[in-house]
DNA sequence: AAAAATATTTAAGGATACTTAAATTTTAAT
DNA sequence: ATTAAAATTTAAGTATCCTTAAATATTTTT
């Protein structure tokens, strides 16, 4: 499958089964940075193809089939992120742009060696979920979303779930990292703001931040 | 740029610097398996971006930015091959079809990655010189073809220029590999072929292997 | 040097993945 | 329930990279 459609069926996966918004062509569109006409075309190109259900004017649903290929690609994307963290140390961002060129062009048989290489892990750099081989991904998440947490307790990070380079450089900066502990401070309920302490720091967050950062309760 | 120019001036290149074919249309549009009418067209649209210089009926010439982007596609491939074949153990076959298509992917910042952490290796796994980050390679190649060596001397093989599944699966059987000796029993000038012994075998080649099979005397 | 064979180029057209602008449908507001 | 706003679809068109078939130029043979 091309670059294209490979992108369409992964930006219908994120928004339905991840980011929880709908799958309509215009969020899709906005999603890829391409015009709502062209996301319309490509959606009726990808129902003759069997990988999406499409009707006028309905929100886009994967076949079994496109479903499948979402997960291909998505675990060659992590494998990826995993493998280069790994391997040469790249940041959080920069794992992300390379991871999202070469996923395209991984066979299958290269995504598994990456896999065993690396211990066949469950989990990539930024906490996101590696599909297995067979395409079944852990989705029992018991995590929540820092901006939910309770005043007072300790949390470890287990997501940060952005593409965006500006926030993995704060997070950097801050210790902001997959595994490490927060104690969650203060909850400021009507500005939405969370303050937080880590390693020692004091941070105060917004909505923006607190609602991809997921963590769950250290006992 | 796009993966057919990336592929069409590194077709140009190898024809030319490599393989010594001339480097007319016809002659690339074979080795790129696309008709001789997409050659000629991709050949002015080359030449309008400066990286070719255009003159019908004649062969074609990389200009200095063309020749920069083939040394540049090159070198992430080779990397690319001499990673997988380190990392991954992959065959020299698998690792050309995967550098094949990684090589389009790859930033130069994830090229120099991969370079430093295998020490900046100057040839790939097939003993193919690797250029290095300002483009420069290296070419003064003292080995000859197997074809050209001498009864009762030793030599070290130094490259296995080919892409051939059945070639390197051959090669991988008798251990024709990179660094591997052979000691040369006998040539059959009139029949064109090489009688070698390697690993205590005796084998003879034909001309097709013995003319892509590079070797150094030992000394 | 002319004829034959070969290679290259031109012409016309197709598939894919986009664009903008206009028309239509759905959704939200009053 | 209309109307207004927003989203989606259709229509027309573009760029890239390919195709086959026909025209033209070059090269080889005699």
């Amino acid at each position: 499958m091309s670059v294209a459609i490979e992108n369409f069926v992964k930006a219908i996966y994120k928004n339905d089964k991840q980011d929880g918004n709908d799958t309509k062509p215009g969020n899709i569109a906005k999603k890829l940075g391409i015009s709502n006409a062209a996301a319309t075309d490509m959606a009726k190109s990808l129902a003759n193809k069997n990988l999406i259900n499409y009707e006028k004017y309905k929100a886009l649903e994967l076949t079994e089939e496109g479903e499948k290929l979402a997960l291909k690609v998505i675990r060659k994307h992590r494998l990826w992120e995993a493998f280069l963290h790994k391997t040469f140390d790249m940041s959080l961002h920069e794992i992300h742009k390379e991871a999202e060129l070469l996923e395209h062009e991984t066979s299958d048989f290269l995504a598994d060696k990456i896999s065993t290489y690396l211990g066949n892990p469950k989990f990539d750099p930024h906490g996101d979920p590696i599909p297995n081989a067979n395409g079944e991904i852990t989705t029992k998440d018991t995590s929540i979303t820092l901006s939910k947490t309770k005043e007072g307790n300790a949390y470890i990070i287990s997501r940060l779930m952005s593409d965006d380079k500006e926030f993995f450089d704060f997070c950097a900066i801050h210790g902001l990292k997959y595994g490490n502990t927060v104690i969650v401070e203060k909850q400021f309920v009507k500005n939405k703001m969370t303050q937080i302490s880590i390693n020692n720091n004091t941070i105060l967050l917004n909505e923006d931040f607190t609602k991809i950062i997921y963590v769950n309760e250290k006992k």
